[in-house]
DNA sequence: TTCTAATATGGAATCGATTCCATAGCAACA
DNA sequence: TGTTGCTATGGAATCGATTCCATATTAGAA
């Protein structure tokens, strides 16, 4: 490995001068800056990032924790990190916690000890000793998906998005409007969903009965369960079903067609997250797409503008969502 | 931020000693070991990982580069990497080229001047420059997706994977197969895809009209028109359509829809790639999927064998595929 | 001609760890 | 008693950069 020594020796400069020539700094000779040009051409010199780091604190490596890769979500919030991140010279160190809340306290100490420029984190379950883990350190930091008081925040709208899908539904006639959500535990998908679609329901006046509102899992398959639970006791029946997820949705459709009903002329489903597969199945499915790549850019800025001595402390970014195939309830 | 020094003064030890504490070497006595974790525990001390890196040379960190990251393929691979590589206490350094093959060598540069202790690249272009860039720097270096001689590759086995899918159409009573492939210029979608379509042909003694073989992109649309193009040109239409990816099978079902035929009963599709999506349209779509997360973490750990000192030059992993849904033909 | 300021350069300290080497205490053994 | 070997500890060099400070050269001003 190549280092500034052997450079500075075959330049016949001294260290310090190339140095300045690689980063344009103080007075250096058009002569002397030829010659370790030349050199670091023919050498394929690059400067070791650790010992620069070591020197200037600053290592242009952003630290991202995310509770799982393989979704859509990720890789659209990665991708929205990235664009910007990469613009401004700065690398993703991604570390992925599986769900698991002991991780995501791991890697944030981990992530320190890398000394990392700032730490973007998409949060599952948010208790005590991961906040306290935050606060002590200093880093620029900024959550994505979940609400932490006092720090920088990117947040969906998941009560107006509940919302906006029952006024959807109150504009295309339907009165009668059943829900499935998830576990309330699961502050966002769980309980802000459901808030909005209560909140939806009591504005344009509209009741629902008991068995219409149903708690699946994140899966297909309870979303089929529940759909079934809703047809079989339900007194009336409903005429339109919010699932808070796509795959619930589907599931739902799937138990809707294996009965003989047809979405959406008996029944309309409509799904939350705006997968991809919403635009694949036929019908299209009735969805609410999280501008999550928005939101990415939008966690990135913010961080940036902590590295840059701001503080954001206490800011919200709500990101915008958008409904897709809308013609398809 | 605390340092091995201020520990050492704490714990009125030498950074020699608190050293061996850390890392768990050479003589120290009970007492001694005993205050220094006292204090490290007291201050919340965490070692600089870049100081650390600078002397030992091993940095823990592989980089990871990669064409795009909001597509299956790739958040999969990253799956798998990190399933291997976290056990083992590395992390992944994320760069996207976006499929800009100047990025590929801008941060191959980057990853080099990181001293990551590996590479893994899921290349798209494989170029002179880039070749020679991989070979200079001696990094353990693992390919994914494409070969590179005189590297590690794991690979997938597209020429197969597209003779096994003309195999299920002929053991389904299909003789007249047609093809939708990609440019030939991507030598594994593209070339060898094609070519073990024709090799099926070959096997089973069909043959095809010029017009059956046609050419999309990697969208939905574009399998739209090739199929369209296959159904308005072709003398003799055929039953069954393998397009080489699962978008372009889709594309191609919606036009067959379009004309009012029926899949599969009318005429059969089958895509490849094994996307989310086959499982949830319906009919579900016949198709290939590559063991993506089991090449992943085959690389991880032809990457480690490597970091270790054997030597993988030439080495060359072929990744299993399996049909998903074969029942929709 | 002397003084000042801009230009150009290098020596050496520094960042925070690891590690080689020297030293010292102490027990066992001949 | 002297030698050997194990345990325990610290001093100082080292990794590869950056940067403060000192110094040398040269040009222009007084």
């Amino acid at each position: 490995m190549v280092t500034i020594k052997e450079i500075a020796e075959r330049a016949k400069v001294s260290r310090t001068t190339v140095s300045r020539v690689i980063n344009n700094s103080g007075y250096v000779s058009e002569d002397a800056k030829k010659r370790v040009l030349k050199v670091i051409e023919d050498t394929g010199y690059v400067p070791n990032q650790y010992a620069k780091s070591l020197r200037t604190k600053s290592t242009k490596v952003i630290g991202v924790i995310l509770p799982k890769i393989s979704t859509e979500t990720s890789s659209r919030l990665v991708k929205g990190l990235d664009e910007i991140l990469a613009k401004e010279g700065y690398q993703i160190l991604l570390t992925i916690t599986n769900l698991d809340p002991n991780k995501e306290i791991e890697y944030l100490k981990l992530l320190k000890s890398r000394n990392v420029d700032g730490i973007i984190l998409s949060a599952t379950n948010i208790n005590e000793v991961l906040i306290e883990e935050i606060h002590q350190g200093e880093v620029p930091f900024v959550t994505v998906g979940q609400h932490i008081a006092g720090l920088a925040n990117v947040l969906f709208d998941d009560y107006r998005a509940s919302r906006d899908m029952v006024s959807l539904f109150v504009e295309k006639g339907h009165k009668k409007i059943a829900f499935i959500g998830v576990d309330e535990q699961d502050h966002s998908v769980g309980y802000l969903r459901k808030q909005g679609y209560l909140k939806g329901l009591e504005e344009y006046g509209l009741t629902a009965e008991d068995k219409w509102i149903q708690k699946g899992k994140f899966d297909v398959e309870s979303g089929y369960e529940s759909m079934k639970s809703i047809m079989e006791d339900a007194k009336q029946k409903p005429s339109a079903v919010l699932a808070v997820t796509d795959r619930l949705a589907i599931g739902a459709i799937r138990y809707l067609n294996d009965i003989g009903l047809s979405v959406p002329n008996d029944i309309a489903v409509a799904g939350m997250g705006g997968s991809e597969l919403s635009k694949y199945i036929s019908p299209s499915l009735t969805t609410i797409d999280f501008s999550i790549e928005d939101a990415g850019r939008e966690a990135a800025k913010l961080l940036l503008k902590q590295i840059d001595g701001s503080s954001c402390k206490d800011v919200i970014r709500l990101i915008d969502h958008r409904l897709l195939n809308h013609f398809s309830i």
